[in-house]
RNA sequence: UCCCCCAUAGCUCAGUUGGUUAGAGCGAAUGACUGUUAAUCAUUAGGUCCCUGGUUCGAGCCCAGGUGGGGGAGCCA
């Protein structure tokens, strides 16, 4: 039998029993050009005018910046249930979509029935009709995304994210879901989460030491750092691939562009060098941006006016520029003859301070610059050694006001050097088996990067606390929500 | 983890050399008025001055410790 019966009670389950108007959504609705129709529309009110004749009511439905102005007809709305409506009640209104009298807004509603979804009580509603600080909103995480600057910030997230999908699948790479739990450390440093079954107060231990047999995975497992190391597994393979997912990391990082749990993008390409990689990563960031400018607009625009002046061009010079490919070595050479009196000195073989990386990008540049080539010792095991032996294919993309955006590089795909670097670094072999295997049997030149979710939101969004780019954000002493 | 700064009304903040009854703007409630635009005007309510201890005749103010928040650094995405 079809399948159909389940679907038709269903029709008949919630409001539209009681109104056969379709609902619509405030976005349409203001761009709309059938006037004098009646609709329906839900969502919370933002701000509320009451006069005698008549009132206002600005209703915002979260799918778009702007309010829809509801005119309500003191006359037709029982001024208790008016009342009702105040600043961040839900409610559900039904009237006439007519051209706006007003000089603010081209449309407006009507209103001929109005119903209370839900009443939010003045007194105590922590979201009132006036600025809020970013500070206070954090702590208010479960209200804030009926917010302006909220709505603005999580509608580029979800269009970013978007564009992330729609860009590598139209490039034909291969969304693959790498695992969250993992046993393997990827960077072979770094704090990371502990993932056990074993009760705390009470571990089994064997001859003193954690007895891991009896725990769920029967070994330590953790939350993952990186998903890189099984991308690279699915490229060498399907070609193409990208990860997209969250990523955790236990460091106590109390700064604006750490979270303890983020989202990171991961392609990971078969045949690809070095600068097939940055070539990749160029584009890559540039047509994010462009993507947000092209279909969130309204957003950026409303950001620029209260957070970042100049973000649009700001955005807009990105497109325009080409990235500076630089060598390590010449980076050091630049910093060492700026004149500058660093507070971390500058020499070769140590990493770049967020101080150097800052004035190469914003004083001696003026646009994004991707380092290359770093010294082997600051750099992970599985990037490829270079012909000199003491650097390695890696790099780092610099933005301004953001620091690192992306970090990748060419992986190592010659089993003896990989093999070496892995005994360099201390590393235990036989947990990379599986790894060196890829390399044992039809190895492969590959390159990949990784790119912080939040950190590209930072820049779009012009917010300079990446607390405030993810709803819910995670970070030292902080899982409320 | 280290360094610096902050904590006073629902929010943002002022508060004199330590001195009687702690203020403003915004928000809220109530009313007036108005096709309004974060409307306007009036009235009213609203305080464990973060916590604990100390100095002092007397602490919102000075001292110590704690808690919470912010900024910077390291680590990185």
């Amino acid at each position: 039998m079809a399948m159909m019966p389940i679907f038709a009670p269903l029709k008949k389950i919630g409001m539209s029993i009681m109104t056969p108007l379709k609902r619509h959504k405030v976005k349409a609705l203001l761009t709309s050009q059938e006037f004098e129709q009646s609709v329906r529309v839900c969502g919370w009110v933002k701000t509320q005018r009451t006069g005698k004749k008549f009132s206002f009511c600005e209703l915002n439905d979260g799918s778009g910046l702007h309010n829809l102005q509801v005119v309500v007809d003191n006359a037709l709305i029982a001024p208790e249930v008016l009342k009702r409506a105040a600043t961040g009640a839900a409610v559900c209104i039904e009237g006439l979509l007519v051209k706006s009298q007003g000089k603010e807004q081209a449309v407006e509603l009507q209103a001929q029935k109005l119903e209370i979804l839900g009443e939010a009580d003045g007194e105590t509603y922590p979201l009132q009709k006036k600025a809020h600080s970013l500070e206070f909103l954090r702590e208010q995480a479960h209200l804030r995304s009926r917010t302006n600057t909220f709505g603005a910030v999580f509608r580029l997230r979800n269009a970013v994210s978007y564009a992330i999908h729609h860009y590598f699948y139209q490039k034909g790479f291969v969304y693959v879901h790498t695992p969250i739990i993992t046993a393997s450390d990827t960077e072979g440093a770094g704090e990371m989460f502990a993932v056990t079954t074993l009760p705390l107060d009470n571990c089994p231990k064997l001859e003193g030491q954690v007895d891991w047999k009896q725990d769920f995975f029967e070994r330590p497992a953790h939350l993952t750092v990186s998903g890189q190391l099984n991308a690279e597994l699915a490229a060498l393979g399907l070609g193409e691939v990208y990860t997209f997912g969250p990523t955790f990391r236990a460091e106590n990082s109390n700064t604006t562009r750490h979270l303890a749990e983020f989202w990171m993008v991961e392609p990971e390409m078969a045949f690809y060098d070095l600068a097939d990689n940055m070539a990749l990563a160029e584009d890559f960031l540039k047509y994010l941006i462009r993507w947000t400018l092209d279909h969130n607009r309204a957003d950026i625009d409303f950001l620029q006016e209260n957070y970042e002046p100049g973000l649009v061009a700001k955005l807009e010079g990105v497109l325009a520029s080409d990235f500076i490919r630089l060598d390590y070595t010449e980076a050091v050479s630049i910093l060492q003859e700026s004149g500058r009196q660093f507070e971390y000195p500058v020499q070769w073989g140590s990493d770049l301070q967020s101080e150097h990386e800052r004035y190469l990008v914003e004083q001696h540049f003026g646009k994004p610059v991707i380092v290359i080539n770093y010294p082997k010792d600051i750099k992970a095991f599985y990037m490829r050694l270079n012909a000199d032996e003491k650097t390695v294919a890696a790099m780092d993309i610099l933005f301004p006001g953001i620091g690192e955006i992306i970090g990748g590089s060419q992986r190592e795909e010659r089993p003896d050097v990989l093999l070496r670097r892995l005994h360099e670094m201390g590393l235990p072999e036989e947990n990379y088996w599986w790894y060196l295997d890829t390399r044992r049997y039809g190895s492969a030149p590959h390159a990949g990067f990784g790119l912080g979710l939040e950190r590209i939101l930072m820049f779009i969004t012009g917010m300079g606390n990446i607390r405030d780019v993810i709803p819910f954000p995670r970070t030292p002493g902080n899982a409320e929500f």
